[in-house]
DNA sequence: TAGTAGACAGAACGGTTGGTCTACTGTCAG
DNA sequence: CTGACAGTAGACCAACCGTTCTGTCTACTA
């Protein structure tokens, strides 16, 4: 028998799948429930929702995510970074896809103190910067710039497949990703 | 004196600035609050708050919005694609911005029964057709397709504007947009 | 064996949620 | 004048929110 994960593993298993199923706005009873978890050691580890919340975008690892397919495609930085559009099509294509995580959580909560947003944003500065590094291998012209372009079209991939399902927009940004990849230098 | 607009118009005005700055999870109160408004006439004439919001996403004219840049910019149809992301340059980098109001909608509603469901998925329809027209009067060779792109482009810049201050996605993706425009038959 | 730390259950806190209800007020047509 | 109607004010409801509390049970350690 493999032995339970602790309660402050449960707990972030289940905040990690409901805050995304249900949006951050999911109960603490609900996520107590489903951890199986006292609600005393929610604030015990955590200290309260919001720090959980704030732990689940930091400890999500989508950045290892996104290294893995790279890794996967090769050496050759075009199809690692066409790798990324292929596998946006797959995950935008799945039933239980809802969105981008980070942006949900972004637009959901409006208190611009939350300790949420500092995750947001490392997050979405650590892909710049992975991008950024595979354009720079790639011999392109401006590495920065050619990551905000690319940036701009995998929020856009992630924010389209949620209002228009079946449109699969990550085989449209595809080909505008290969574009970035043109501008050598 | 101008006459006070009606508790229906001053209930949606509300509704309208409230659930942009405060998100769809705003609280009846105040909203009817800022519209001085009876609770009863919430009720009266929208059925429930589900049913403001949607009216709220309905009669926002945000198309209409996309429609007036495109016709300020002149007859053509390249410089009245670009002109609608020169304009999302000057909204992403308002101090007010804080996203596509139908995106977080989407987001934030994880009810898939929510009327407003329905209104966001009709503009981004509504948005569709509109730069599919645009672009077959520009003789594209995949009107539709290159609609698709453009909208990725467009939810793109308004997503990746609030989680990357500062990063002026507009001009990124203006950049992909002319590349867009390029594809003659 | 006693002490301690962690996890447990569950009641209770004050506050807010969306929604219903009654009662009063003003307006305007017949 | 009268009745209908739209609006206002505010009490009220059950449900839920995040949080704190008391108290018990178990496992490890000195």
């Amino acid at each position: 028998m493999t032995t339970r994960p602790g309660p402050r593993e449960r707990l972030l298993d289940a905040a990690r799948e409901l805050t995304y199923s249900q949006g951050v706005h999911v109960g603490v009873d609900a996520i107590l429930k489903q951890a199986d978890v006292a609600r005393r050691s929610l604030y015990q580890h955590f200290g309260s929702k919001d720090g959980l919340v704030a732990e689940v975008l930091r400890s999500d690892g989508a950045l290892d995510g996104y290294r893995r397919v790279m890794d996967d495609a090769g050496d050759d930085p075009r199809d690692r970074v066409l790798a990324v559009f292929d596998e946006l099509d797959v995950i935008t294509t799945r039933p239980s896809f809802h969105g981008c995580r980070y942006t949900a959580a972004e637009l959901a909560l409006t208190d611009s103190g939350h300790p949420a947003h500092a995750e947001v944003r490392a997050f979405k500065e650590g892909l710049h910067r992975l991008l950024t590094a595979e354009l720079a291998r790639h011999g392109h012209r401006d590495p920065e710039g050619g990551a905000d372009q690319l940036l701009v079209l995998i929020d856009g991939v992630l924010a389209h497949a949620v209002t228009r399902p079946g449109a699969r927009p990550a085989l449209a940004a595809r080909a505008l990703a290969e574009v970035v990849l043109a501008s050598q230098s």
